[in-house]
This record gives structure tokens, sequence and C-alpha cells, in this order.
RNA sequence: GGUCGCGUAGCUCAGGGGAUAGAGCAACUGCCUUCUAAGCAGUCGGUCGCACGUUCGAUUCGUGCCGCGAUCACCA
């Protein structure tokens, strides 16, 4: 149990004998002092006032006397209007540095799978896609962190209408061409063909419009859908050239995606695919059928009816027999429940999918699956250029693996201008620049709020100051450096007998502190941003002790002694916080 | 049109019933013979979209409106 929750709970109890009433403990507001105030811990009497039916000085002054008076770690208090701030003992925060007390993490039991990343086979991994993949790697490392047992999934699209529209285009179009002759990236150059072919997909409405039909109309009878289509159909018979091509293909993109995972860091517990799970979502169709859930349309499409949940009708099989995208989920969803038998199934998918999550988790309820009510659709914002919407088809994209070198060249040019890395070798040197430029991007994509969209200027190039992931990282750089020179030296002894704290040291403490709230309050959210944002506070008030505090030329050698343990406990927090958002910290830079 | 999300400093974002609303960027000023200046300190910058309501207290909660976005496909 942290201070406040202490306090907040003497309070609760004391209240009876105080004041003559039982009173309720979320009554009892209690928060962190303000800076400009004298105090530690800041509780608000305004909602007491009912149940004390005393003045707000009055009855705090009568709370903080009997606090002073019953806890041993309260020093003083003062009362300003209704706020009641107390002011701790010094001994307090300098037993939680040197007795290196930390509330450990109890480990809980409901099992978490996380499905995140969950790319299509079609085309290369963009911007969007990065912000999925840092935020689910994120989110299973604060899960992990707070003590449940964490999965890790990535279900691979590898089949649908949208992968046989790049098969059909390299089909007609490619003359053979593969990443070895073409000296591309296996997933570049099949999302090449998927923009190759909406470009005769478009070229061919056209086409038909100008013969007099409809744009619906002719949206579905262009020939080149047409042939997509009946792929598709070949594809699901087993037609043996089909399957030939699709898995060439995959192949491909597979050792493409491979490189980009790798340097982006992220990994995977299991591997799903949508060739293998389809089929299950036929087999719960059918079944939903017999049980009345679903219903069959004339032309054999079958449809499920939410309007008295207040949505629409929703397609679950086409009228030829072939799956739609929430076929495929349906099925999966079943998979993953036998291999996990997670209580919690959280999927991490943009906030455009909204609504197919709310169908899907309807549609297991309704199927009477055990799991259903576990199923979480981890919404996040979408990552927009200025001039609107990235469009894989449209090639307006930033992909992934440009971005990545333009930030590790960025770190690089960085860096080398400011020369402190001369002795570095060269594999050094890289490995540097790759910290420094992953931890930018990924800090920037983490600090959003994940609800929210996140507006990308290709043209502005991601800071590497400030409010940045290398602002952090330099500062465990500057306590790594620190720890370097002062094992140099001959080493304080660690006894500290009474110590009065520099006001700077007690505003890094107080951080170091809310570490283990932090961690927790992120995991309750959900919201990874809380733990980089803390990591960046954490920082900055370490670097304002570094200014005002010296380390090693402390005066007395309690005092450096003490500081040593500071500054240690801020570079593990640091590098804990990094870790567990798949940040990595360099130990010089 | 229905549903959902978002409107906070010039820009990008925090905060989420409680004290004088915070950071970073941009602009300007200081601080390296001293532990890493990718830093620190400071100046400038706000009717928290608008209105009403609930409350001792609203930027925060509720309702309505305005603006932006997403979604409501035999696309995924």
């Amino acid at each position: 149990m942290n201070i406040f929750e202490t306090i907040q709970q003497q309070v609760q109890q004391a209240f009876p004998i105080l004041f003559g009433n039982e009173i309720e403990l979320n009554k009892i507001t209690i928060n962190e002092t303000l800076k400009e105030f004298e105090g530690d811990v800041t509780l608000v009497v305004f909602p007491l006032l009912k149940l004390t039916q005393k003045k707000p000085e009055e009855t705090a002054t009568i709370i903080g006397e009997y606090l002073v008076k019953t806890n041993n770690n309260i020093a003083s208090f003062n009362v300003i209007k209704g706020f009641l701030n107390l002011v701790l003992k010094d001994d307090f925060w300098v037993d939680f540095i040197t007795k290196n007390q930390s509330n450990a993490i109890t480990s809980k039991s409901a099992t978490i799978l996380i499905e995140y990343s969950s790319p299509n086979t079609n085309k290369p991994i963009h911007l969007g896609h990065v912000r999925n993949n840092v935020l689910g790697y994120a989110l299973a490392g604060i899960f992990k962190a707070n003590g449940y047992p964490t999965f890790k999934a990535n279900l691979i699209n590898d089949r649908g209408i949208h992968i046989c529209k790049s098969m059909l285009a390299w089909q007609k179009f490619g003359n053979g061409e593969t990443p070895e002759s073409s000296n591309m990236k296996g997933d570049k150059l099949v999302g090449k063909y998927y923009v190759e072919f909406d470009k005769h997909y478009k070229a061919e409405i056209e086409a038909l419009i100008q013969t007099g039909k409809t744009k619906e109309e002719a949206e579905k009878q262009a020939p080149i859908l047409l042939e997509a289509h009946a792929m598709l159909l070949k594809w699901e018979n087993g037609n043996a050239e089909i399957v030939e091509l699709w898995r060439k293909m995959n192949a491909w993109v597979y050792a493409g995606f491979d490189i980009t995972y790798k340097n982006l860091g992220v990994d995977f517990d299991k591997y799903y695919y949508e060739s293998n799970t389809y089929l299950l979502g036929k087999d719960m169709v059918e079944d939903g059928l017999k049980k009345g859930v679903f219903y069959k349309k004339e032309n054999g499409s079958v449809w499920i009816d939410l309007s008295s949940d207040g949505l629409d009708e929703k397609l679950v099989l086409r009228a030829d027999g072939t799956s739609v995208y929430i076929t495929q989920d349906i099925g999966t969803a079943d998979l993953k429940y036998n291999d996990f038998h997670m209580s919690r199934s959280i999927y991490v998918v943009g906030n455009e999918q909204d609504y197919h999550f709310k169908v899907l988790k309807l549609i297991l309820q309704k199927l009477g699956r055990p799991y259903a009510d576990g199923i979480q659709h981890y919404s996040y914002g979408m990552v927009d250029l200025p001039s609107g919407r990235m469009k894989s088809r449209e090639g307006t994209v930033v992909d992934a693996d440009d971005l990545m070198d333009d930030m590790i060249a960025a770190a690089k040019e960085q860096t080398e201008a400011l020369g402190k890395i001369e002795d570095f070798n060269e594999e050094e040197k890289q490995a540097l620049f790759k910290t420094i430029g992953l931890g930018a991007l990924k800090f920037f994509l983490l600090r959003v709020d994940p609800k929210k969209r996140i507006l990308f200027d290709p043209k502005e190039s991601i800071d590497l100051h400030g409010y940045t992931g290398p602002f952090v990282q330099y500062t465990y750089a500057r306590t790594r450096s620190i720890w370097r020179k002062y094992q140099e030296t001959q080493q304080a002894t660690n006894a500290i007998a009474t110590y009065t704290l520099h006001p700077a040291e007690k505003e890094l403490i107080k951080v170091l502190y809310n570490y283990p709230i932090v961690l927790a309050e992120s995991c309750k959210e959900m919201n990874p941003a809380k733990v980089v944002d803390y990591a960046y506070e954490l920082a900055k008030t370490f670097n304002k002790f570094y200014n005002e505090c010296s380390i090693l030329a402390a005066e007395k050698t309690e005092e450096k002694a003490f500081r040593m343990q500071l500054n240690q406990r801020t570079g593990n927090t640091i590098k804990t916080c990094f870790a567990i958002v798949g940040i990595e910290v360099p130990e010089r830079m």
C-alpha cells in the first residue's frame, strides 16, 4: 500500500471517532500536493463537510492534528482554504531510496491474449501499421509488467479477395518478375501489383461508365474484378495452379515482413493464418443457421439481423459460399480460445473497425461462446498525413522501412555532429543510431493517447530534442556515465544516519515513488502513453537534480552515496519503463 | 440521416469534479576551465468549440448545438 492509500484509510477509520459519522472511502480525495504549496500529500476536505458539520478550516485542522499524532511519517500540516497539506518527514523519502523499497507486483491468474499487427499479405507495412505494432507490443509489455500471463498473437490475413487482386495483377502484368529479378523486398513487390490491380480496375470502371452504366454497376461488373472473384473461388476449391501461385507470393511477403518486424523489434508467441481458420468460420456459420442465429436469403447468402441491438443486418457468408472478413474472425476466435483459454482477448485494431468488432462480439455472444464477453477491441486512431488518409491502393503511404531508415539517418547525422562517440567501432555506431532513431519513432507514436488520431507530416522529421525518446535515452546514458566515473573513484559507504533532503532530491524521489502507481494505472487504462510520459517526467526531474546537485563532487560522503543511489534508481527505472514499451536505451550516446 | 470518437497556447499534445490549466516545438534571453549542453533556468503565448444544466466548486459530469473524422459494403 502506498502512502496515499495509507492516509486515505487512516482517515476513514478515524472519521467516526473524530466526527461521529461513518464515511465512504471514495469520498476521501487524496492528491499529490501541487508544487507551489508546502507539503507532499493533500486531502481535499470539501466533500467531507456535510458529514463533519464543521467549517473547512476546522475540519482540516482536526484531521491534520490527528494524522500528525498517529502517523509517524507525517511531520507537519498546513491548511489553505479547504485543502489539508501534509508534509512527510525526510526519513520517509530517504528510507524509500536506501531500503530500496518497491511494491512487488503480484502475479495474476487471468491470462491475456493480445492480437496485434495482423497484416494483409497483399501490401507492405506502413506507418499506420507501425503504430499498431508499437502499441500492441507496448500493451503486452504493460500487462506482463503488471503480473498477467500475457501472450502475443499475430493473425496473418493471407487469403481473400484482396490477396487475389495482387495475385491476378502479377499473373497478368508481372512477366514473371520476382524479388530477386527486381531487387525488391518481397512485400514491396507484391504491394506494387496490388496498386497495379487498382489502376486497371479504375480504368475499367471508367470505361463501363462511358458505355452508360451507373458507377455502382460498373464497380461490380468490371471484368478484372470478376476475374479476381473467380480466382478466389478457384483458390477455395484448391485449384493447384492458383494455390501454387498463392504460396509463392505469400512466401515473398513473409520474407519481407520478417525483416521489418526484426527492425521494429516486435515479436509474437503465435502466428495464425486465416487460410487455416476461414473454414472453421464456415462451420460455425452452419451451426448458427441450425440454431437460428443466422438466416439464409433466397440467393443463398447468409445473414444475421442485429437490428434489435441497434445495428444493421450483416452478411456472414457470400451467395457463392465464400467467406467474408467476419467469417474468418469468427473461426479464428474459437481457435484462439482452444489454444490459450484466455480470460481476455484483446484485438489491437484501428478505430475504423469499431463497428466490425461490435458485430463480431455480438455474434459470438449469440452463438453462446464462453469467451465472448472477454473480447475487447483495443481501438486506436489512424495516423493521417496532412493530405489525408494513407491508402495502400493509391500509393499514398509512408512506408515503414523507409521511415525507419530516415529516422536512423537523422539519428546518425545528429550524433556525428555532436562528436561524442569517435571511439565507437562501426558496429557500435550502427547499433546506437538504430537505438536512437527507433527510440524517437516509437516514443512519437506512443506519447499520444491511443484513441486519438496522429497527424504525421513527412516534411517535418520527428524531433530528437524536448519531449522525445532520445531525451530520455540521453538521461539514461548520463546516469550510466556518472556510474562509470563513480566506480573509478573510491566509493563512499552506504551508511546514512540522518539526512536533510535538497529540494531537487526530494522532487526526484517523489517521482520515483510514483512508478508502481503509474504502472498499475497504465494497465488499468491500457494506455502506454502513461508509461512513456512518466519516463519523460522522470528524466526531466533527474536533469534538474543533476544541474542543482553535484553527485560525484558531493561534499559529504553519505551525500555522495545517497545521490549515487538516486542516480542508479533513476537509470534502472528509465530502462525498465522503456523496456516495457519496447524502446532500447544506450549505455553511451 | 443513424451510431461512435475527437475540439485545450501559433503548432504537436498532457490533464479529467478541487487551489493560479501543464509539457514540447517555434520565437527571444541567460548558463559548458566543474559528473554527458541531445541538458538546465527564464521570457512570450489560453474566453479549455458554443450554450444551458447538475454541484460548495465544471476545462473535467449531463443535455443540446456547431466543427472535424470514422463507420453503417456479397472490401479487408
